[in-house]
DNA sequence: ACCTGAACACCGTTCAAGT
DNA sequence: ACCTGAACACCGTTCAAGT
């Protein structure tokens, strides 16, 4: 006789999705996401592999919000666009530093397919860099240009790298401006 | 009656070193790096503070090793030496993948110290910057450009994050002379 | 079909006891 | 002064038993 479902896999990275905000990677224990959606530890083998396969669902729901922030990045010309959605990337990442832990790790599990969804997930700074201007034989180079740098900056910036004093912000526009100055 | 110390804080260092970069920081355990030295587990608390500070010394020298990697570097002219030293520090990345994730973990426990071991790992990168000839009042900004870049691109290649083809050692080239373009 | 308790191997860390 | 065994709380995971 089955027993009705207590949670279920979109619940848990909810939750996951939640803890990862408030601490981290690290709060995301098996035990953590259990105990708040009322079940036992290993109920959620039930729903998961394992949690690398949780990690990687809240991963690209990470990923969703940070799409749905880039979009949200507006501008009158494209140009404008493009460098609101930079900014758009980094108030992001500053809103909730924790969160960002969970992209790029080293041992990233989810192959292709992940790879796609971090594509799609940054598409609308290089619909913006293309609309933009940048010259068709030009976009994956400043695309390779631009991510890490985006990337790098905030790690570093989280990990408050950056002890030389000035300012940040002004640094972060100066920056574009180098990385986009075919734009 | 005092006994002899079986092992000492550089010998620990030295294995956590090893470890690191044979598997990742996830392989420095206090006891996989105990047992290399002939010791139990507790016996590092009499050299370490935790296991964090251990992280923390290993940390300082792998920059050291970057460091040096970076002054291995040559090259006829000062931007020649430049360019080098971006290459070299991608050849460091690329050479021990596992060993660069020691670096720049989102909870780095060192402070303003460790900050200034950083400053002065990538130090000879700015020497060179300087001496090429980039202005006074733009080294900040271009530093700010160039090492998030490196430390971004090479985050995201151990990650196997680029995935849309074409010659990687290209891209990552172009993307040194559209950041360096004022050198 | 899903949940549970018990168990396992591992982890970092503490501490009293040994020399 | 340093090392050790025992213990603790925690971790991910497996599995047989429950419904």
């Amino acid at each position: 006789m089955p027993t009705p479902p207590k949670t279920s896999p979109a619940r848990l990275v909810e939750i996951g999705l939640r803890l990862v905000t408030e601490g981290g990677v690290e709060a995301v224990t098996v035990a953590a996401v259990a105990k708040q959606a009322g079940v036992k530890g290993p109920s959620i083998y039930k729903h998961f592999t394992d949690r690398e396969a949780l990690l990687t669902a809240i991963e690209i729901a990470v990923l969703d919000q940070l799409q749905a922030a880039l979009q949200r990045a507006g501008g009158e010309t494209a140009r404008e666009r493009l460098f609101a959605m930079a900014h758009a990337y980094r108030a992001f990442v500053i809103a909730a530093p924790w969160r960002y832990g969970i992209l790029y790790r080293a041992n990233a599990s989810g192959g292709a397919a992940l790879a796609e969804i971090y594509r799609a997930a940054i598409r609308p700074i290089f619909a913006a860099m293309s609309e933009a201007g940048v010259a068709e034989a030009r976009l994956l180079v400043v695309a390779r240009t631009l991510a890490p740098f985006l990337h790098g900056f905030l790690t570093m910036e989280i990990a408050q790298a950056f002890r030389l004093g000035g300012d940040l912000d002004a640094s972060f526009s100066a920056a574009l401006e180098i990385i986009l100055r075919e734009v």
